[in-house]
RNA sequence: GCGCCCAUAGCUCAGCUGGAUAGAGCAACGGACUUCUAAUCCGUAGGUCGUAGGUUCGAAUCCUACUGGGCGUACCA
């Protein structure tokens, strides 16, 4: 039931005899932000009355006297300059209600187009651990493919792995050099994490340490350009000042970003070389970093003994990912990773040769844009390929294979730029039948605002962090004060059952609250916090609606009885509030579809969520005066109960019986 | 230098293609527990929507300039 398309098509028949872009006008219906003026509104009056050159309210008066809307709402009504207020009917609403009981879609329409769609999301560097920095695309682009899915679309859920990239250098480097076969094997998933972070720490060191003079040469530049900065600006003329000023303040952004680099840089030799082990071990692999390259390039061409390594390691590799995934209850219909695409990637640039789009510049294979400053890059000077060239592989198989009408993917916003460009080539290259959408998101920020980091500097691991929020979420649901009264007693099982879906919950419920596209501050406190726009609102909000259920001793089955014996009728106004929020479900599954924005769906539940226990608190069930005003009051629970769970799903969070 | 994004209540954030008095939560203050779980509800207070112009019957929303911040910018992904 999508209300306002259904306003909308009999706004638009009655237009029609008004003018011909009936369509145009018939889409000014909205939800009103009063409900004074009724529950929807249509705006069209105002601009149609310029079009045609009417007095608006005269107008509204026209669109109403031919507006066949009486089985819906009550008599339009002309307010202001030429508002048209409409306000449903109860008798409407009820028969919509009663039609939801025992509808498993709770209300909402499939669309019947057989149109398939392709979400990339995740797509971890495959060993290397996941960290913070994997939680946005992870969580969008489950919730994403959950509620297109619902909506009917045939999606495809794609997991583009990292897997053939330097790190496999990486970690066949710290194999050969640092790792013991019978202990990698014992243990390979742990024993390989640590050989990665040993080399990649030695190979830090190595950049570091080579960038110190260029670092210390660039502060010192800096701080001369703030002297001369600062010398024009007490020089400068009174008109002068303001921009003097500024480039006296820019000075010192740079001086400073530039000792930041510099002390970062320090840091890291330091930590290598005032430990023996590290020193040693710096001083028997001086040109690592080379050395794994060379590693990873002996991979790309097919070195029997690496490619072995490579697929001895890989399973153990996805474990550790998958490990994470089913913690967080995502799964995915393909994981096509670059390794798949890897000897498609010669016939791409081929191609692209043929088509004319690809020149030779500066020994590396190009693609250059209009309005664009850098090319894409497609092949490199050493022959090897990049993110660009399997990129462009990688759409012509899904186009290939899945036929798509839409392609999404769930990547941070810094990459813009390169799904700008990746966009514009396909454009021109015969892959513009799809429509491609970089989902972009902002980034996770720790509670100084700043990008989340640890103490010593390392990106936080998602593991550490999914703990931190069950614990929490455990001091909280366990306390036994709040436990004390719950009977049957909760054992430990179910409360960390509970824990762990409270917990988990909070975690991605915060992230899709906010706009995909803004950066948000990171605090475990408030999003585990059992009061305010959480997840634990709307779950407690469900368990609340099990517990009547369980009191009544009535299965929705019984509910439809007994409205069907006598009827549905309100008595208070929470209960046509919480039905008029039931029947919004689809509007919010929409327009979530439109801009790939989950929060959509956040803040219907949250909305919902607070009408239910606004209509809790005023409506008890069990003590109904009526059966009729029971039977109402049980087929608003059941359904409340339904969209609650039902909407926690498609976000990828989970409920339980009772909190 | 060029390009993209952001600026809304003390704090964290919503605000859909322009609509009526700009919303929610947190924090603050005042109320409501013989309860279908008070992890709740009701009320109060809190805003020149960064600044200045423009378009419009009507602007947080669209356009221009400015201020302040973030990000990206040829061989990483």
């Amino acid at each position: 039931m999508h209300l306002q398309n259904l306003l909308q098509q009999r706004f638009r028949d009655s237009l029609s005899s008004l003018t011909d872009r009936a369509d145009v006008y018939a889409e000014m219906i909205r939800p009103t932000a009063d409900p004074k003026h009724g529950d929807y509104q249509c705006n069209c009056a105002m601009p149609l009355s310029k079009e045609i050159g009417k007095n608006p309210r005269d107008v509204a008066a026209e669109i109403i006297a031919s507006l066949a809307i009486e089985d819906i709402c009550e008599t339009p009504e002309i307010a202001g300059p030429g508002f048209i207020n409409l306000k449903l009917k109860d008798e409407f609403i009820c028969r919509q209600i009663e039609r939801f009981l025992g509808d498993e879609r709770c209300g909402v329409e499939a669309v019947d187009q057989g149109k398939s769609i392709v979400i990339d999301f995740s797509s971890p560097n495959v060993a290397k651990p996941m960290h913070v920095g994997h939680i946005r695309s992870t969580v969008i682009g489950d919730a994403l493919a959950r509620c297109l899915r619902f909506l009917g679309y045939q999606v495809e859920t794609d997991n583009h792995l990292g897997d053939w990239g330097t790190q496999f250098g990486i970690i066949i480097y710290g194999y050969k050099h640092f790792g013991d076969p019978q202990v990698v094997d014992a243990n390979p998933v742990q024993e390989l994490a640590k050989l990665y972070r040993i080399v990649n720490q030695l190979i830090e060191y190595r950049k570091a340490k080579r960038s110190i003079e260029a670092l210390e040469h660039s502060v010192a530049e800096a701080e001369g350009g703030l002297a001369q900065a600062e010398h024009a600006s007490d020089e400068a003329e009174e008109s002068k000042q303001k921009a003097a000023r500024k480039a006296v303040a820019s000075a010192e952004r740079r001086l400073q970003s530039a000792a930041e680099a510099l002390r970062s840089s320090v840091e890291k030799v330091e930590a290598v070389e005032s430990d023996s082990l590290w020193a040693d071990r710096a001083a028997m692999h001086p040109d690592i970093d080379q050395a794994v390259l060379e590693e990873t390039a002996k991979l790309h061409r097919g070195d029997a003994e690496n490619l072995g390594l490579w697929e001895k390691f890989l399973p153990h590799c996805k474990d550790e990912i998958n490990r994470v995934y089913d913690r967080l209850d995502v799964e995915f219909d393909h994981t096509l990773g670059e390794s798949f695409y890897h000897d498609r990637l010669g016939g791409v640039v081929d191609k692209l040769r043929d088509a004319g789009l690809a020149k030779d510049s500066d020994g590396a294979v190009c693609v250059f844009l209009e309005n664009f400053d850098a090319p894409m890059i497609v092949q490199k000077q050493d022959g090897a390929y990049l993110y660009a060239t399997t990129d462009l592989a990688t759409l012509q198989y899904r186009l290939e294979q899945f036929e798509p009408s839409e392609i999404l993917y769930v990547v941070d916003t810094r990459q813009s730029e390169h799904f700008d460009k990746l966009f514009a080539v396909a454009d021109q290259f015969g892959l513009e039948n799809v429509k491609l959408v970089h989902v972009n998101f902002g980034t996770v920020l720790g509670e100084d605002g700043k990008p989340m980091k640890t103490r010593s500097g390392s990106l936080i691991g998602l593991e550490s962090l999914l703990d931190g929020a069950v614990d929490r979420a455990k001091q909280v649901v366990c306390d036994p004060e709040r436990l004390a009264s719950f009977d049957p007693p909760m054992d430990q099982a179910e409360q960390e059952m509970i824990a762990e879906v409270v917990g988990i919950g909070a975690i991605k419920f915060s992230d899709l609250s906010h706009h995909r596209t803004s950066d948000y501050r990171f605090n475990l406190e408030k999003m585990v916090a059992l009061e305010g726009n959480t997840s634990a609102y709307v779950q407690y909000s469900f368990a609340r609606t099990q517990k009547i259920l369980e009191n009544a001793q009535k299965a929705e089955g019984d509910v439809s009885e007994m409205v069907a014996d006598s009827g549905i009728a309100f008595s208070h106004p929470a209960e046509r509030h919480l039905a008029l929020m039931l029947m919004k479900f689809e509007e919010s599954l929409v327009a979530l579809h439109k801009d790939y924005a989950p929060n959509q769906l956040v803040d219907y539940l949250l909305e919902t969520a607070r009408a239910y226990s606004k209509f809790n608190e005023n409506c008890h069930v069990l003590r109904a005066e009526t059966p009729q005003i029971q039977a109402t009051r049980l087929a608003l629970v059941c359904l409340s109960g339904r969209v609650l769970q039902l909407g926690l799903r498609l976000l990828g969070i989970g409920v339980v019986p009772r909190m």
